[in-house]
DNA sequence: CTGGACCGTAAGAAAGTGCTTACCGTAAGC
DNA sequence: GCTTACGGTAAGCACTTTCTTACGGTCCAG
């Protein structure tokens, strides 16, 4: 295939804490520590998320002092516009064989 | 909140090959059998996967003698493009509240 | 009614996920 | 140096997911 697999990106959105996590970052660039406070999860739980949702892509870190500075990737978020588009394509592309048929396109 | 939370349906669209049935599905309305030899699971693994499609609203089901055609309702994505929307919009309105910030907007 | 095709569900095994606590390394401040 | 704040990672646990086989129910053909 020659586009992206959605796979990470999907598995990283399909939990609500990780979703809320990459909302929240998205909002503003934010530390670990702050979105423990923020979050109902413990510090190394918000860790594991951020790993999640870094090996897909979907943040980016920036080290200041002590602290990491978690950033929302948006771009990365692309990947699933490409793939809704795709597939409507080829949904839209299968509707309009289905009315060419019936129009009698075919038989 | 007064937007559906796409919950079930990045869940449902996380496994490959849930993704894969989808796919096929929207393609063609199909059998659960004739999925089950498509796919490299077994008719059982295929029926719970749809299970979940169908609770998701992905798909819906039409029976056909003893058969149960399985047809894509790919309407069922805007939840999906409306949360990626939304998500844009806000990302957009802070970047726009970032460019009047630097613009002397505020300060 | 009997036989065969089709399919959902139950049960159980194996693997994966998400959380916690405990620990260790790194950077800044005294 | 010592202490404090910060955060990644390991270990262990409970829960969930995903698959299998086994079973039972439904519809059509004869």
């Amino acid at each position: 295939m020659s586009y992206e697999m959605p796979e990470q990106i999907f598995a990283a959105l399909a939990d609500s804490n990780r979703r809320a996590l990459f909302e929240e970052i998205s909002r503003e660039p934010t530390a670990v520590a702050r979105l423990a406070d923020k979050f109902p999860i413990s510090r190394p739980a918000v860790s594991q998320h951020l790993r999640i949702l870094s090996d897909a892509g979907l943040v980016t870190v920036r080290p200041e002092g002590t602290r990491r500075i978690y950033a929302a990737n948006p771009e990365r978020l692309e990947v699933v516009r490409a793939w809704l588009d795709r597939y409507w394509g080829s949904v839209l592309g299968r509707f309009a064989e289905e009315i060419d048929r019936m129009n009698g396109g075919s038989g």
